[in-house]
This record gives structure tokens, C-alpha cells and sequence, in this order.
DNA sequence: CTCCCCTGTCAGACTTGCCTGACAGGGGGC
DNA sequence: GCCCCCTGTCAGGCAAGTCTGACAGGGGAG
């Protein structure tokens, strides 16, 4: 879903999980550097917790991936990745996106 | 600000003002033809003070201009617009609008 | 055994956003 | 006078998002 135009609800989804100061930081560390997520909170000084929530909403809406990797010595780290991704933002896409949003009321009157 | 990179701030505001289905149902409707607020309230199917919280958030981001004309007669209708614009949204557009965030807090490391 | 680092998840507090009905007021037509 | 349309704003309730400290557990090094 990198060129192509996503749902309404994707789209949704997508720029809530970019809507938020804390998101965007924790997507731009990630796309410069493979990293897991103590070493994360500790670079954005921010709590695990929290990091963990951030991150499965970015998760969610697909913009990165947690691998956990878990070492021959048994002990295991999480690695999160950013996903490549583009989304060109105008009128023109929020109109084609508004359409097909669910709920959008099929019976309704588009013109008047 | 239509080609400009905007503040991460602004990305923000901007983003958190399209991530709402309402909103994207508004900024297509206005985008389509120059509507006043309580028509567009009918064609929306929406309580005129949610449609006006939600207008408000939109006029905030400055995605739509309103413009409140009083005819000769003296009864006032107010006019809503939408305001073109484009934001290319991805990983580098992140990046580069995280480093500049109120309280990016200059003195940390970027680099480990 | 003790200390440290890692991963997850939880309940609770707090803040913000969302949505509603109701109100005040301006103006026109009958 | 009454009724209809328009603009604004308000308090209040409800739902969702945000953030914190604390916990359980796995594993390694001294």
C-alpha cells in the first residue's frame, strides 16, 4: 500500500497514528537505525510502557514491525522496523478517500 | 504551505485534524461546492455544534476558510471553503519534521 | 544468590476529544 | 403576533487517548 490508494479507513488510521508528537520521533529513530525497545525509550527518554503503547499503534496501522528475535543463549530483544511508505495528501484524495469510508451511507445524496 | 515542509508542529495539527472520518466527510463535502454551515450540517447528516467544533478544528489546521456574509437584507450566512493544499507523507517527510518539534529538546543525542 | 538487562502486561489516574440538547439572538414572511 | 431560517455558544455526559508506577518472568554475569 505504497502507491496505491488506500481505504478511507486506512487512511484514518494511518494519520492518527501519525497525529501525535511522540509518534513521529519514535518512527524517525527507527527509520535511521534497526534498534529495540529499551534501547528506544532510552534514546527518546520515554517510558517503556508508554513506548509499547506507541508502538503497537504504529504497528497497527502498519508503519512498523516488532521482530522479536530471541538469541541462541536463549535471551530475546525486540526489534522494531519502519516501513517504507508514502501518502500523497490533497483535496483531491480526501474526496476519493471520504467515499469510501465505512458508514459512508451508500443511500445518501451525493449532490443535491 | 502547500509545497513548503511545514513545521513538525503544523504536521501534527494537520494530520490530527484529517484523522477524523467527520472531518474527511466535510473537507470532501466543501471541496465540492461552496456550502454554508447549516445546509452542510443537513447534507451530513450532523448536529450543527458538532459540525461546528469540527469546522473549527479544520479552520485551526487551516484547511478551510470561513466567511461570514451578511446580505444587503441583513440575514447572515456563513460560507465555508476548503483550502487547497498538499503534504507528501513519508518516512523522510517524518523525519525531517520530527527534528523540528516544540521540545525536541536540542540537547539530545541524535546519534547513540 | 544477587544484581542487571530484557520483554510484556496491568490497574489506576488524568486529560482530551466527542457529541448532545438547550439556549440567546438576528432577520424575514405571513 | 406567530413561525421559520440562520448564526453562535454553553454546560454536561460519555468515551477514548495518554501516561505512570508496579508487577511477573526469562536469561546472564559476578
Amino acid at each position: 500500500m505504497s502507491g496505491t490508494s488506500p481505504t478511507g479507513d486506512e487512511l484514518v488510521s494511518v494519520l492518527a497514528a501519525l497525529a501525535s508528537p511522540h509518534r513521529l520521533r519514535i518512527l524517525a529513530a527507527v527509520a535511521r537505525q534497526r534498534t529495540y525497545v529499551s534501547e528506544l525509550a532510552r534514546q527518546l527518554h520515554m517510558n517503556r510502557p508508554l513506548l509499547y503503547m506507541h508502538l503497537q499503534k504504529l504497528e497497527a496501522a502498519g508503519l512498523v514491525t516488532g521482530e522479536l528475535v530471541t538469541a541462541p543463549d536463549g535471551s530475546s530483544v525486540k526489534y522494531v522496523q519502519a516501513v517504507p511508505f508514502t501518502v500523497a495528501l490533497d483535496l483531491d484524495a480526501i474526496a476519493l478517500a471520504a467515499q469510501n469510508l465505512t458508514g459512508s451511507t451508500p443511500g445518501a445524496e451525493q449532490e443535491k
